[in-house]
DNA sequence: CGCGTCGCCTGTGGGC
DNA sequence: TGCCCACAGGCGACGC
């Protein structure tokens, strides 16, 4: 489900809402969710009396900080949602995994159908040892890359835009829709070869890239039809609003006035105008 | 190396 | 009304 924006609203709002609050309780529920942990008890233990200290987050992932130098890592998968609530006492939501109850101020609530995304506690100076977090690539709104920079790294690959604005390697965060929106604002078909932009595409694309993300975070992340994107306090985000291509095929592009449409690229659904990316 | 396919899961919506 | 299929914001393991 969320991609980098999405992820960017909850670190913000749980970095206001959870920061120095201390656990009290955990509670897991089914063998998904934690499934790092051999012993689910470590998880709950490590976790357990523990003030929360930061919020951070990496590409798709959250890294909430606790005391003692631990790391609780989340990745949401397709389907997560963290939940606050003001009490203990709200009814549970159907496929909840992980209750964080904390001493003062309700609970911290992990809600995922599709059993793709996950927590684990880990050392902090083990977060390196983690393959899919060390293996991260630049985040394009935490690092700051001068499209310059941003060019010699694209330039070296041979591969199409699409695959490689997904590769979680190379760039981190950003996913099925804004991809396709990133695409659209740079003029850039999917398909085109990394190696084969001038300066100016780079340049838009390394814009358009910047500005979707932005703007995706200002508008608290896209919602789409299933609802199942919604922030720390249950409310949808606005962005869906905002797509240009994803989801639109059948209507009109925004920019030329052709059809959009729609095609299956790695399995995936592929949004775009046949007129005006090149 | 790049690229396609599959599996991991549950839910929903459309066609018949 | 129900049944079946396609598809959904991710990701890693395969095989070629």
């Amino acid at each position: 489900m969320p991609e980098l924006p999405e992820v960017e609203v909850l670190r913000r709002d749980l970095e206001r809402d959870v920061v120095g609050r201390r656990v009290k309780t955990v509670e897991v529920d089914g063998m998904r969710s934690v499934r790092r942990h051999h012993n689910r008890k470590q998880f709950i233990n490590h976790l357990e009396g523990k003030k929360i200290t930061s919020v951070e987050r990496r590409g798709k992932y959250l890294l909430l900080g606790l005391e003692g130098d631990d790391v609780l890592v989340i990745h949401l998968g397709m389907s997560g949602q963290l939940l606050r609530t003001k009490t203990s006492r709200e009814a549970r939501q159907k496929h909840l995994h992980v209750v964080i109850t904390f001493q003062k101020g309700g609970q911290l609530r992990f809600v995922d159908p599709r059993t793709f995304g996950e927590m684990f506690v880990t050392e902090a100076d083990s977060l390196s040892k983690v393959r899919e977090l060390s293996h991260l690539g630049i985040d394009p709104l935490e690092h700051a890359v001068s499209w310059e920079q941003f060019w010699g790294l694209i330039s070296q690959k041979h591969v199409k835009l699409k695959p490689l604005l997904m590769d979680q390697k190379f760039m981190a965060g950003i996913g099925n829709i804004y991809s396709d929106e990133i695409l659209w604002g740079a003029g850039l078909r999917w398909d085109r070869m990394s190696d084969s932009l001038s300066a100016q595409e780079v340049r838009r694309l390394y814009r358009s890239m910047v500005e979707v993300l932005q703007d995706a975070v200002k508008y608290r992340g896209s919602s789409l039809a299933d609802g199942q994107y919604v922030d720390l306090f249950g409310k949808p985000g606005e962005y869906q609003h905002h797509h240009k291509v994803y989801a639109r095929e059948g209507e009109t592009c925004r920019r030329c006035r052709q059809v959009l449409v729609r095609e299956r690229v790695g399995g995936r659904s592929t949004f775009s105008c046949p007129a005006c990316q090149v």
